[in-house]
DNA sequence: TGCAAACTTGCAAACGCTTGCAGCCAGACA
DNA sequence: TGTCTGGCTGCAAGCGTTTGCAAGTTTGCA
């Protein structure tokens, strides 16, 4: 391999000093177009790569943005947060270092050191299953945005998903279907997810003049053989509901399970909907299940954009925009697990 | 915050000169065990994080690798594998820095050239489904390891599941419970994957000294649809296998349905093995799905280790090791899917 | 024709670290 | 006592950019 070209390669190619060529690729200065466009193209020529190391050194920025998770290998959650946060990067020519800490504070402290040391110029603290937490002391003082996550205050950014707007929207498209029976079928954990849920499900039922009946609301933890159980106790009723929302798909699947061992068809005896849009369980179950989903894509671009944001102000200091925290729109994706209660 | 402290506040603090410094944090040079130790709890005293960003521009070492991968949303594949990756960079103290390609080459380029600007000391170049690859050019002499994917030639380390060695896992786990008459679920994708497993299937067969049924194979993509048209053509022969053997474990999941639907239950009708150890969805499938699990968290892990490998000797130059394709082996995971055959 | 204003361009000093090489100091040996 | 040797430590030169500032060149206008 050819020793690799610098700026001052390029700088005695196009009969230029290595200002006027930093100036021409980076877009600053007052340079005439035709200096700048002959840089560049003799710049492209040479193949010249910038290095960020010493650019990043200089400029103090280095235009990478650090992504911590809890939790990155079960589900593709993960995956969608990422593939959002890097195409929203890709556009601010950031790239993404990304560290999984798998809920270990001791390894969490870790990874962020390692992500100070190489000077990322943002963080993206996430966690995959909407959570409270507390910032890492360590992040303090470092522009970050939560993901997926937030504080008690107001003094940091984030984006969650809109978890009772998520319900209202799952409970209305089954009683847009007719049902006036919904049985939920709820979580154990104590995360803002569960409360979120169960309040919108009760809110949505009032609104439209359905009395809440609270047997009709079971919990189990994500397992579909507790989704099961949980399931069976509605289900086995004399008086079942015509339909149930379910905290997650994993619990639907439990639920169809439940259908299933009883002879229940879905659509036809009872619908079903769910939160997630678990594509890959989602598609696979039959019928198709109807599930809103959570807008992991979306989630991992607005960090990025809201990052791109603050830093930008960062320089002019005081103006810097206040922290925004938003909880984000959940789109219902209808499959064919939804149709008229039986009469 | 108060101004990030340097090598030259530790050296001030410990009464020593930068050299000294930089000498007994990396473990360079010779000096006394006092002498290192005295500066090294300064420094920690300090607090001091050293900046990657001079410390690569300088020595060349940037401590990152680039992690390139096609897809990353849709399955967890990818999170697995970069767990893995991940959790064995740290222990070279090393971070990741990962693009998602799409599978696009144009945005492939440029995320590739974007990692080269960042002075990745090394790279994985990853394909979620073991595919065959061509190295894209821009990686030549960037020391790279590829991960599910092959090259036709043994320039370059690759790791893959040994697809073959699966299947035979697979199979025998059939055979062993006593089944002779076992259909494969084949998939239609011209992948290496593909034609491994079905030799697989094929070579095990015979080595117990079963006659390849021809007409037992049949395909499909890997929608549950098409999985379960596919499983149909088999369930409903009247010399219906006791056992299948699926591609995956959607594929298999599309079986499951099939069977359902003809109300053959599993294992007490039907046995049913695949291939993927999808883990949420193994779980989640009732009864819970017996499958070969592809390594990925290991083949992350491996490529690292491998790429430090590559990386040490890089320095000595001659004497690098030889590029070593390998083939991972695949571990069967039990559930509760095959039984012995219905008599 | 002369001079300021407006453009262009280049100089040279960092940025925070690593590293080749030289210098220093003891103790050992003659 | 003088000269070496070897163990420790420090000097100073970069690594490849960015950027404050200054210098040089046009242009406009009186």
């Amino acid at each position: 391999m050819s020793k690799r070209v610098g700026i001052r390669d390029v700088a005695a190619a196009a009969g230029v000093s290595l200002t006027t060529v930093s100036h021409a690729l980076s877009g600053a200065g007052q340079l005439s177009d035709a200096t700048r466009e002959r840089v560049r193209s003799v710049a492209a020529d040479l193949n010249y790569a910038p290095n960020r190391l010493a650019s990043g050194l200089r400029s103090k920025r280095s235009q990478i943005i650090g992504f911590v998770s809890d939790e990155i290998s079960t589900t593709p959650y993960a995956g969608r947060v990422l593939l959002g946060a890097q195409e929203a990067a890709a556009k601010n020519d950031w790239v993404l270092m990304i560290v999984n800490t798998s809920a270990d504070p001791r390894f969490e402290g870790r990874s962020i050191e390692a992500l100070l040391q190489h000077r990322v110029d943002g963080i993206i603290y996430a966690r995959m299953y909407h959570q409270t937490v507390a910032v890492p002391e360590a992040l303090v003082g470092v522009p970050t945005v939560l993901l997926d996550a937030s504080t008690g205050n107001d003094h940091i950014s984030s984006v969650v998903p809109d978890e009772e707007g998520a319900a209202r929207t799952a409970v209305e498209h089954l009683i847009a279907a007719g049902h006036r029976r919904i049985g939920y079928l709820s979580n154990v954990d104590d995360i803002p997810a569960t409360r979120g849920r169960l309040d919108g499900y009760r809110a949505t039922l009032r609104a439209h003049g359905i009395e809440v009946d609270e047997t009709l609301i079971t919990a189990s933890d994500s397992t579909t053989a507790s989704a099961r159980a949980a399931a069976a106790l509605l289900l086995d009723r004399s008086d079942r509901p015509t339909a149930l929302f379910c905290f997650n798909d994993r619990i639907a699947m439990g639920a169809y399970q439940a259908a299933q061992t009883r002879g229940l068809r879905i659509p036809d005896d009872l619908s079903i909907v769910s939160i997630d849009n678990f594509e890959i369980l989602a598609d696979a179950m039959l019928p198709g299940l109807d599930s809103v989903a959570l807008p992991h894509y979306e989630m991992g671009q607005w960090a990025i954009e809201r990052l791109a944001l603050e830093l930008q102000a960062d320089g002019d200091d005081d103006d810097a925009p206040a922290p925004q925290q938003i909880r984000m729109h959940c789109p219902l994706v209808t499959r064919q697990s939804v149709g008229p209660p039986p009469h």
